[in-house]
DNA sequence: CGGACTATTGAGACTCCTCAACTAACGTGG
DNA sequence: CCACGTTAGTTGAGGAGTCTCAATAGTCCG
């Protein structure tokens, strides 16, 4: 559906973590169509249903996987029952971490998606050839690693409504790919609540009040349209 | 004072992060001697007195740190005046992370701490060149994405307690220079909150009750030795 | 159209936060 | 060496916010 502008193959898109150029200056990178090319001989594409299950948590890791479209989720289910997800994933974003040669969760499909995955041993030796490449990997998990402080901090605060604003800022982020002020949201409730640390009911509770106060609107339960930016900012900025 | 077996010079350790080798078994890098010989000629050697603040937020990024000795923590002040810390630096971890040049939160040494600084018009290059040594900065970073996930993870958690004992937990994971079962704290309680995203009185609770329950002992305020290991596994695990 | 899942709303219990007073530890200077 | 002031840490009472449990509405899909 938005694959109007985009490549065909794996892709990873980040902004360059290091002082590199003039400060203040925003910095992406992208893959140059060669390095596309290599990471496309390289990969298996494969298109998952929603709820497809891409691997399990504590399966030997033998891949890693870019996203190509569409959005994912990585969670890991507590003892307890409880269910906590660590990230969502979306369009050229990588996952795939392992420990031990394990990994580390489980990573499912929220809608129709398309990946790459690309195997290790493959891989690797790849990375150690190309420097230029393997720098691109580089960005994007210092990206990614940036990404999990911010997600830190959003789940330290107190009031729901406020964990819920910068989760719709988050998301603006990520996925650009919507029309100005309007944001997608391709989860359930329940999945916002496992990744904010919230119960699901305090999330029904905190849209609630954030459609009560004007600040956004629903059209439908999953696409969010901002009315108030200034005071959606205000609630997301941490106070 | 534990320089006994640490080669003077820039090191990274981590967590091979990715599916190589046999699953379920360890696999650490360290960075070979002629690596080390390359990053020590790049790198200025600083000598932080506590308190001391080695870069602040919003400056132009222009180095990448190592921690060679000591403990750091790096944080952010919000505008309610509340202060979060993101994370904690112990020997060998890197830091300086930037996002469009500037760097994102400040990094204040906890105790005397010596850092190894290397400038990053000088350390690209080099690892545009070498792949392999790139391939260790990769596989740190993935490490810290990792500690950082784990770290939402506890900050999601309900209880005062739980989120204590997974602190402890991460601590001793990351410094194993103590002897068994003993775990040093070289930051304050008003900092162990700031980083749990809890109140100082909370943390003092808690580590009240641990002590109560005789799960922990304090050897001096700054010192732990743990007593009921099943206990603390069972309060950190996530229940 | 029916059924199952998702989302909303309400009432009471639980936990932590805030405010405040107090104690302990530390470093400094007389 | 001791007195003092400052900072760090502990403990108590009340209030705010979320969680749980439960019942009700809404939505999607077959």
């Amino acid at each position: 559906m938005h694959q109007t502008s985009r490549v065909p193959g794996p892709s990873l898109r980040a902004v360059v973590p290091f002082g590199l150029g003039d400060p203040g200056k925003v910095m992406r990178r992208l893959l140059t169509p060669r390095q596309q090319r290599t990471l496309a001989a390289l990969a298996t594409r494969i298109n998952a249903e929603p709820r497809q299950i891409l691997y399990r948590e504590g399966a030997p890791a033998g891949s890693i996987f870019i996203c190509g479209d569409g959005a994912l989720k990585a969670f890991r289910d507590l003892p307890s029952g409880k269910r906590r997800i660590l990230a969502f994933m979306f369009a050229d974003d990588a996952f795939g971490l392992a420990e031990n040669g394990r990994y580390v969760n489980t990573v499912q499909a929220l809608k129709k998606t398309t990946c790459y995955r690309i195997a290790i041993e493959a891989l690797v030796p790849v990375l150690q050839q190309d420097a230029e490449l393997q720098w691109h990997f580089l960005c994007k998990i210092t990206h990614e690693l940036r990404e999990s402080q911010r997600r830190a901090l959003a789940v330290g605060r107190r009031s729901a409504t406020g964990r819920f604003a910068m989760f719709l800022k988050m998301l603006e982020r990520r996925t650009q790919e919507s029309p100005k002020n309007s944001i997608s949201l391709p989860m359930s409730r329940s999945e916002i609540a496992d990744y904010l640390g919230l119960s699901l009911e305090s999330v029904s509770r905190a849209t609630a009040q954030l459609v009560r106060e004007q600040v956004i609107e629903f059209r439908g339960a999953h696409e969010v349209r901002v009315i108030d930016r200034p005071k959606l900012e205000k609630l997301a900025s941490n106070l």
